[in-house]
Formats: structure tokens, C-alpha cells, sequence
RNA sequence: GGAGAGAUGGCAGAGCGGUCUAUUGCGGCGGUCUUGAAAACCGUUGAAGGUCAAACUUCCGGGGGUUCGAAUCCCUCUCUCUCCGCCA
């Protein structure tokens, strides 16, 4: 959520910074501040109307105190003579704010500079590439057939104990997966995060702080008998961790990690992108989160790009980063590096991981906040990022790594793995 | 799931209809003293809105009600604790 503050003062950058992300926030501008203007004047009107029933009423208790009953009586008539108006202008008020919250709630948030105007994927920059394609064989095989090769995945099983989009891993599949998870998670706490494990399950409150709702609803699982959320990430769990706190200078910056399963409806999704494991209901993924100082958060995200970045390196999977455009980017964010890896069977780039900063929307949904110097609280910056996603990362490996008769894993693998390759 | 108790400022913990819109202690910050530190003493110390700054308004788990006036009384929801039941 953009500050008030900030659109009151400079309109107009809000409007620019907005066509980027083809935004046309004009009208919704005007209307913020018609209600903030409106809002102003009635709640000065409202706050005298207090401040005089105030203090009579504490006039009242004194005459009282005194004996003097009369006197109470005559007050309390005068009382009467105003106070009736006070209900209406109170619900007023919380009408307009009501207004004026559900107005700011559509502001998406302000994209930096650095990212690139665009409306398609295609307008995406590519900031670099790394590492290298496999020459893979004529007859390459693309996951879902690996696995099934391999008895890795069963896609059938899961459709018959839930639906599509939620496979089973089995024995070597199983292992694999779990292997990777601790990989992800021992390379992010030795980078100084912290894990955790969050709940899986939040509640409205979360699910707004992070971005989710309003304008995601449908894209979440929803237990209506407990008005639970399945969450979509631990993004949301992990930063709500901190929703409402005051952070602690000496607490700066906060680190976390998590992994846990990750939840998404993908309402709309069909077609050739969802095949095997390209499109989940439910994968797993290790997430970190970061909050830091305002002035620090772009260059805590260039390090988490590099985090990031190493891992895949480690795995010595070909990438690349992209820088997204305005028109590719989330809500919430003011700038995303999407990382992807080249399924050489597949022969496309799927996306493994998004590594963000939202500056100020999260966390002015959430009241996270420091003191500053002069001991005023101001809020402090979110950044998040996937390190790894798994499911595409577990895809990528197989088909890239496939020789005759078993896939060889990256060497750093082998330990957590128990074995270097994948035999049939 | 059943019964009872409770939710107050960073923490502990008073207040249970009007003696300032919250006693006090601890912690934090500033100062005196000290070579320095500790101790002691003095001062200061919640959040949001509003203002140049103030005044002022709101917030005692959330929501609603009674009253001239609510942290305090009533209703309701959520959560916590104790006991019982069930259970990995």
C-alpha cells in the first residue's frame, strides 16, 4: 500500500511512476485526495465536537463531586443540545475512511527507476546469463517421462488422491526433492538467515499484510469453515512474523528462511505450460525474506541476486536473470529479477525463482517499522525471493543431466543425494 | 469438545464508572557523581491522526451497547491459562 502521504505530496510522480506498469492512476488519484480533503474537514469537525463533550462531562463529574446537582442537570442539558450529532459524524468519518482505504488498497505500488517500461514477458531485460546447455541426445526425454523411467514422480497417483497438479514423489523422486531442500536451506543459513517453520495456514489479516488479498483472492485456497488461507508461499508467514513490530536498530537486518509446501489454485492455467512439473497446485519451495533499513534495501537486493544466483551456479544449471518490465511485474513490487533455467529437453526457460524489493508496500500494510535517528518510527523496507522454487529445479536437472541409462547429479548433490547419479 | 479464569503502555503489574485521557517497579534514554565503569540520585520514556509548533482527538485484545462520562458495567467474537475429555 502507497503512503498517503506520498500522494498527497507529489501526485503527480505517483501518476508517472505508475505509467510504467501501465498504470493509469488519474482518476484514482483525484478521488484519494477528494476523500482525504473531505475526510480532513469532518474529522476536525467531529474531534471539537469530542474534545467540548469532554470536557463538560469532566464539569459535570466536578459539580457532582461538589454536591451541586442542579448544576450537573443544567450541564447535562447542554450535552444533550450537541450530542446527537456525534454518531453521524463518526459514522461519517469511518464511512469516508472506509473509502479511502479501498481506493488506496487498488494503488499498485510505484515501480524504481531501473525497471524498463513494457507491457509483455518479450519486454523483460535480460540482465545476464550463465552457465552452460547440454548437448543433450536426438531422443532426450522431458521430465515426465524421466520420471516415469525412473519411478521418480507418479503424477496418475496423485491424480486419483486429489487431482492434477499434485504429484507423488516416490523412493528416489522423494529422496531428491528432500535432498535439495536441505541443500537450499544449509546454503541460506550459512549466509546468515535464519529458518523457520512457519504455519502453512494464515489468517485475513496475513494474507493483506503480504499482498495477497484483496486482488489475489481467487488465486488462494480457503478453508471457510476456520477462514484460513493455504499459503501461496512463507513469504506471507515470514513477513507477517513481523507485522506491527517496531524493529530494533541492533535487529536490522532481519534474515529469514523457510521451506515449506506452497499452495496455489491457478485459476485460469491450462495447456501445454502445466504439463509435469511445470505447473503445481501444491511444490515445494525455499524462500528468503529480508527486512532492512530503507537506505539499504536496494543494495541487499543486488546480494540476494547473487545469493541467488550462486545456488543455481552450484548446480551447474544454465540461467538467466531477468530484469522484469512494468508490465510483467506484481502488485506489490517496485522491482523483480526473475531467474530462469533452461530445460533442455523442453527446450524453454522456466522460472525458479523472483527475487524483490517492495520497498515500503508490505511493510505500511503490516506498520513494520524502526526508530530513526530523531526517535520517529518510519517504515522499514521488505525483500523476498525464492532460493530455490523445487519443482522446476527438480525438472531442469533430470532432463538436463540425462545420459544413457541414468542421470548423473551435480557434484553437490552427491552428499546430501547419497549417491551421484540416478540409475534405471 | 465441556467447565472455570483471564487479556492494561518494551516487560512485570495496579486501577473495576468521574481526584488530571492509566499508580508503581523493571528496562531504555539523558544528566549529576567518577580517571572510566558500577552503584546511588535527578530527569525523561507508548502508538496513530492533527499542527510550523502546540492545542486537540483516538487507542487499555477486536466489534457493538448502556451513560453527561467506560480500562472499569452489559452483549459478542478472538486469543491465552487451568482442569476434564479426545488425540500425533
Amino acid at each position: 500500500m502507497l503512503q498517503l502521504a506520498l500522494i498527497r505530496q507529489q501526485p503527480e510522480l505517483v501518476r508517472e511512476r505508475l505509467k510504467v506498469k501501465n498504470f493509469d492512476a488519474g482518476s484514482l488519484i483525484e478521488s484519494i485526495l477528494l476523500l482525504d480533503d473531505q475526510k480532513k474537514k469532518l474529522q476536525l469537525e467531529l474531534e471539537t465536537a469530542q474534545s467540548r463533550l469532554n470536557t463538560i462531562s469532566k464539569e459535570i463529574g466536578q459539580w457532582i463531586a461538589k454536591g451541586d446537582g442542579a448544576r450537573a442537570d443544567e450541564k447535562k442539558q447542554e450535552v444533550a443540545a450537541f450530542k446527537a450529532s456525534i454518531p453521524s459524524l463518526q459514522e461519517k468519518s469511518s464511512l469516508l475512511d472506509r473509502q479511502l482505504q479501498d481506493l488506496l488498497v487498488k494503488m499498485p505500488n510505484l515501480p524504481a527507476k531501473e525497471v524498463p517500461p513494457g507491457r509483455t514477458p518479450e519486454q523483460n531485460e535480460i540482465v545476464r546469463t550463465g552457465g552452460s546447455q547440454p548437448q543433450l541426445a536426438e531422443n532426450a526425454l522431458a521430465h515426465w517421462d524421466l520420471a516415469k523411467e525412473y519411478n521418480l514422480i507418479d503424477f496418475e497417483l496423485g491424480n486419483k488422491i486429489t487431482g492434477s497438479g499434485f504429484p507423488v514423489y516416490i523412493n528416489r523422486g522423494a529422496r531428491l526433492q528432500r535432498a535439495l531442500i536441505q541443500y537450499f536451506l544449509d546454503y541460506n543459513t550459512a549466509a546468515g538467515f535464519t529458518e523457520y517453520q512457519p504455519p502453512l495456514l494464515v489468517n485475513e489479516a496475513s494474507a493483506f499484510g503480504t499482498g495477497q488479498l484483496p486482488d489475489k483472492e481467487g488465486q488462494m485456497y480457503f478453508v471457510t469453515e476456520d477462514k484460513f488461507f493455504l499459503i501461496p508461499t512463507s513469504e506471507v508467514p515470514l513477513t507477517n512474523l513481523y507485522r506491527d513490530v517496531i524493529v530494533k536498530a541492533n535487529e536490522l537486518p532481519v534474515r529469514m528462511t523457510a521451506y515449506t509446501p506452497c499452495f496455489r489454485r491457478e485459476a485460469g492455467s491450462y495447456g501445454k505450460d502445466v504439463r509435469g512439473l511445470n505447473r503445481l497446485h501444491q511444490f515445494d519451495k525455499v524462500e528468503i525474506v529480508q527486512i532492512v533499513h530503507p537506505e539499504k534495501s536496494y543494495a541487499v537486493l543486488e546480494e540476494m541476486v547473487l545469493h541467488v544466483e550462486k545456488l543455481l551456479q552450484s548446480l551447474d544449471l544454465p540461467y538467466r536473470i531477468l530484469r522484469l518490465c512494468g508490465g510483467d511485474m506484481s502488485f506489490a513490487s517496485a522491482i523483480t529479477y526473475d531467474f530462469e533455467v533452461f530445460s533442455a529437453a523442453q527446450k524453454k526457460w522456466l522460472e525458479v525463482s523472483s527475487v524483490s524489493n517492495f520497498e515500503t508496500f508490505q511493510t505500511n500494510r503490516m506498520k513494520i517499522r524502526f526508530r530513526d535517528e530523531q526517535g520517529k518510527t518510519q517504515l522499514l523496507h521488505s525483500l523476498n525471493g525464492s532460493s530455490l522454487a523445487l519443482p522446476r529445479i527438480l525438472a531442469c536437472l533430470l532432463e538436463n543431466n540425462q545420459q544413457m541409462g541414468k542421470i548423473a547429479l551435480p557434484k553437490v548433490m552427491h552428499a546430501y543425494f547419497g549417491a551421484a547419479e540416478i540409475r534405471g
